[in-house]
DNA sequence: CGCATGGTTCGATCCTCATCGAAGCATTCT
DNA sequence: AGAATGCTTCGATGAGGATCGAACCATGCG
């Protein structure tokens, strides 16, 4: 009975099944259509339409259309972030499960989470970045060093601070209970993976696999 | 129609207004009984004990009886901080706060969460033990260093490392939207600061409001 | 032992909301 | 222009679940 933010309002679009299995769709990274959106929820297109504006007027998507497209996408990183937490719980809390299917471990290993790699590599990969002093934690904030933009630069990934999104931010990571990089610092590194064709998205999945001589290469160039 | 955590159940928990208002009431950190709650939330006690067992199901409460009383609680600081997260995204989405409250400005200078200090001395404080280096950040982890143990013990502040909690936890705060202090020391100096009356729990709300002379021994102590 | 207090269970009611078929717009392709 | 594709709106249906009153356990008190 009292006031304050609505959090109800928020968890309950998160909380009907379709609607949580097209936001699970969507923290791939990519955006999806309505179509695609309903198939991944297993519900009729005009059915995925209503739970597509509710989560529209929620404010938790947003909308790029492009010619008779119209590509959803999650709203924010912080939107991401929140549903990480609820999965953490919901993990934490589930079905004791039996044990974790194939599927599951390449998820642990390297995922993508909103728009950056997630996973065991990632959170190796950002402590490595700390000890060679490419990256500098400031209190909580993460910051590039001299030495760590020319390095990137090299690899052909520049980055300008743009508005409002940080270079670099601190994203807890579900699967190992340790930070793992965000911003568009993160997000132009798991381009690179994919764009270098060191590993490839898993159909239908968050899992990021690695090829044998991509991870040789993913190795060599941010965990030497 | 993926299978993977069940996001759906947990978040609809959550998603219902009168489990949302006992969920936010918990935060505060101390347990109560099924009665205050269903004051809290603004409905009869049968339909309280129906939400409050739907909860326990769901893994998000503890129960701790007492008597012929019997006190919830918060599951864990994973079921507080995920509830953190959601507070997080309905604030940044919310109905574009006409202008925030006495009750919300004192919130975030100084709160409850769970069971430790968060808002902008939290955050000022944890900076400040950086400083002194009384804690040292390793990688996403925080340790208390010799200096910081016997600071902290000559303050009456003894921390063991006990079973399964750390000692140290960052928590990232909502409204500052940087890290904060939580874990067994954090749950400890918050205990100390009410045991001194340096600061009272402000009724009904997880504010935490200073005295004078209470923030001037607050200051002298963490943010000297 | 009764009686009061704190809490849960049961049953009935009601209402929200998820769902889908059919029809309606919009955009692109031929 | 006409046809096809992608998506939304409308209307009707149905099911799940939130709610409360009343009855039912359990614990503590006198």
């Amino acid at each position: 009975m009292r006031e304050g933010p609505d959090i109800a309002r928020i968890a309950s679009l998160v909380g009907d099944p379709a609607r949580a299995n097209m936001l699970n769709a969507l923290m791939g990274g990519t955006a999806l259509t309505a179509s695609e959106l309903a198939l991944e929820a297993g519900v009729s297109l005009p059915t995925a339409s209503s739970h597509l504006s509710k989560l529209m007027e929620g404010g938790l998507l947003t909308l790029a259309s492009q010619g008779r497209h119209r590509y959803y996408g999650l709203a924010s990183a912080q939107v991401a972030g929140m549903i990480e937490a609820i999965i953490g719980v919901a993990e934490a809390v589930g079905p004791k499960r039996v044990r974790p299917g194939p599927r599951d471990a390449a998820m642990r290993v390297a995922r993508v989470c909103y728009d950056h790699l997630a996973g065991e590599q990632a959170v190796a990969m950002l402590d490595r970045l700390f000890d060679r002093k490419l990256l500098l934690r400031d209190d909580d904030q993460i910051r590039l060093t001299p030495a760590g933009a020319s390095h990137f630069s090299a690899l052909g990934i520049e980055i300008h601070a743009k508005a409002r999104r940080p270079v670099c931010r601190a994203c807890l990571d579900w699967s190992v209970r340790r930070s793992h990089l965000a911003g568009t610092l993160g997000a132009a590194i798991l381009d690179k993976i994919i764009a270098e064709k060191w590993a490839r998205r898993e159909k239908d999945s968050r899992a990021v696999v690695f090829s044998p001589t991509g991870r040789q290469a993913f190795e060599r160039v941010f965990l030497a």
